[in-house]
DNA sequence: TTGCTCCTCACGTCACGTGAGGTGGC
DNA sequence: TTGCTCCTCACGTCACGTGAGGTGGC
C-alpha cells in the first residue's frame, strides 16, 4: 500500500490529479483510514492509473475513460476510436489551417514591413428573399455604381413604402455579368420577410441561396481612391489563404440612411470564395 | 446604429460574445442608453469585430487580442506570432502523434478482435541514488531471476539496516550485459538518500541517470507463462507506436516485502525507449 | 518538537452557453 | 395587448492548480 504521494510519484501524476479520480470515482483508493481520511492505494491500482493515463493521452475526457474502464463491450470501444479519430482529424485541419494562416501574416510583415490587415474574415452568407431593381452598368467602383445604385434605392424602398413590404437588413448591391462584354447587371437590393408579395416593375423578388464562404471586411469612410487599395488587400489575403472567388460580390451599406459625408460611408465587401482545389 | 441581435447577426457572432465583448472591455458599444441599458453598435465597429474574430481565429486569447487591437509595435506583433506559430506547431505534433495512436489502436482491435492493451504508458525515470548488488545471472525471466535477487535484496536490505541508511523507494532489478554472450549481470537496487556513505562489497552505491523515456507496464499476479505474453504485448506496442528499445529495462517490485503468493507479486516493467529515427 | 505529508474546503481558469426573472418598444 | 428583443445576474463547463487553514506520523 502507498500513501497518496508515494502513488503518485510512481504513477507520474499529481497529488491533485489522484484527489479527482477519487472525487470522481474513477480511480477510487484500496483503503481509506476512517480517522485522519488518509487515502491508501494498492500497488496493483498502477494498472488502473496507467490505463487512465493511457487513454487522457489519448483525448478522452475522464467521463469516457470512466466509461471505458468501468464496462465497454469491444464494438463501443471501437465506435469510440473511430469518433475520436475523427475529432482529432477535424482538429489537426483546424490546426493546420491556423499554422498557414499565422505563417502568412509573418511573411507579410517579413516583405511589406506594415501591421497586415487583420479585420478580414471568412463568413457565411444565409439565404434571404430580397426586393431588387437591377441597372446596366458600366463598370464596378463607387464612381461607376453610386449614381445607379442610389437613385434605384431610393425608388425600391418608395415602392416597398407603399406595399407596406417590412424591410428586414441592409440594402446591399450584387452584381450579374462583367464589365469588359459590356454585360454589367448592378442591383440594389433590400431584404424582406418571406411573406409572398407582388412589386411593379422594375423591382421584383429574389432568393438568394446561401453562401458558404465569403471573405468580409468593412470599409468606413473609404473614398473613391481607397477601394482599389482594399480590393488589392482582398486579393492578396484570398490568395494567401488558399482560396479563390468563386462569383460576384455584394457591397452591403451598414449606414442605410444615405451618407452626408464620405466619413459616414461604411460598407461591408462581401466576397463568395471557395478554398482552392475544392470543386463547387 | 445596430442593437446588439442585428450586430451580432452582421458579424456572426453570439450576442452573449458581444456582451462577453463588452464586459472585458474588448469591444465597447458606441452608445449605451443610460435608462435601458440597451446597446448600441455603430456600422464603423464591425471593423473591430471582424479584427477579434480574424485574431480569435488564430487561436489567439481574448486578453492576447486586446492587447494586440490596443497598441502593439510590429515587432511585438511578431513576436507574438513567431510565438502562437511555435504552440501550434507543438499542438499540431501531439495531435499527430494521438491520431497515428488512436489508428494503432483500431487496427488493433480490427486485427486480433480483442480489446488491446491500454495500461501501457511511457514516462520519465528520475535520476536517483541506489544502492546495489549485482550478480552473474544465466537469462531473463523470474524462473532465471528470482532465485538470484531474492537474497541479494536481503543481503543488501540487512547491510542498509545495519549501517541506519533510509531506504527511500522501491526495489528494483536492472541488467547489464546480455545472455548470449554469457555477460549477463542482474542487479538489485534499493533507492537511498542522496547523503554520502560506503558500503561494504558487495554492496555499491551507484547514481542512475535520468531515462527520459520508458514504457511502463504493471503487471499485478502474472505467473511465471504470463511474462513472455507480456513482453510480446510490450514489443508490440513499441512497434506500433514507432518507438524501439533504448537499453535494458527495469523490474520494479511493488510489493516491497516478499510476496507470500503469486497473486501478491506487482511488478512494474520499465523499458527504456526512444522514438525512431531520433538520435540518442 | 520540527519538518514533511496528508486532509478538506473553495476559488480561479477560459470564453462563453444557458436559463431565470424582469423590462422596453413596436 | 402580444411577441420579440433586450437587460442583468449567476451557475455550469473541464481537469485540475493553487492557496488557506489545519492535522497526523516519524
Amino acid at each position: 500500500m502507498f500513501r497518496i504521494g508515494e502513488f503518485a510519484r510512481l504513477g507520474a501524476v499529481s497529488v491533485r490529479s489522484l484527489r479527482h479520480y477519487h472525487e470522481i470515482g474513477l480511480l477510487v483508493p484500496a483503503e481509506i483510514d476512517p480517522t485522519t481520511g488518509y487515502r491508501a492505494y494498492a500497488a496493483a491500482q498502477l494498472t488502473s492509473l496507467n490505463r487512465i493515463v493511457a487513454l487522457k493521452d489519448l483525448g478522452f475526457s475522464l467521463e469516457q475513460i470512466q466509461h471505458v474502464v468501468c464496462d465497454v463491450t469491444l464494438d463501443e470501444l471501437r465506435g469510440m476510436l473511430i469518433l475520436r479519430r475523427a475529432q482529432i482529424a477535424e482538429d489537426l485541419a483546424v490546426q493546420h489551417d491556423r499554422l498557414a494562416q499565422v505563417e502568412a501574416r509573418l511573411r507579410s510583415i517579413e516583405k511589406e514591413g506594415d501591421m497586415p490587415r487583420d479585420d478580414i474574415v471568412i463568413k457565411r452568407l444565409r439565404a434571404q428573399r430580397v426586393a431588387v431593381i437591377g441597372s446596366p452598368a458600366p463598370g464596378f467602383g463607387p464612381k461607376n455604381l453610386a449614381p445607379i445604385l442610389t437613385p434605384a434605392l431610393q425608388r425600391l424602398a418608395e415602392i416597398l413604402r407603399t406595399r407596406d413590404v417590412e424591410i428586414v437588413g441592409n440594402a446591399f448591391g450584387y452584381y450579374e455579368g462583367d464589365p469588359d462584354s459590356g454585360t454589367l447587371v448592378a442591383y440594389i437590393a433590400l431584404p424582406i420577410g418571406p411573406a409572398e408579395v407582388a412589386l411593379p416593375d422594375p423591382a421584383q423578388i429574389v432568393d438568394l441561396s446561401e453562401v458558404e464562404e465569403a471573405v468580409s471586411v468593412v470599409t468606413a469612410g473609404a473614398t473613391e481612391d481607397g477601394f482599389p487599395l482594399i480590393y488589392a488587400d482582398l486579393a492578396r489575403w484570398i490568395d494567401a489563404h488558399d482560396y479563390e472567388i468563386a462569383g460576384h460580390g455584394r457591397d452591403v451599406f451598414l449606414n442605410t440612411s444615405l451618407p452626408e459625408t464620405d466619413e459616414d460611408l461604411v460598407i461591408e465587401i462581401q466576397w463568395p470564395v471557395r478554398k482552392v482545389g475544392r470543386p463547387i
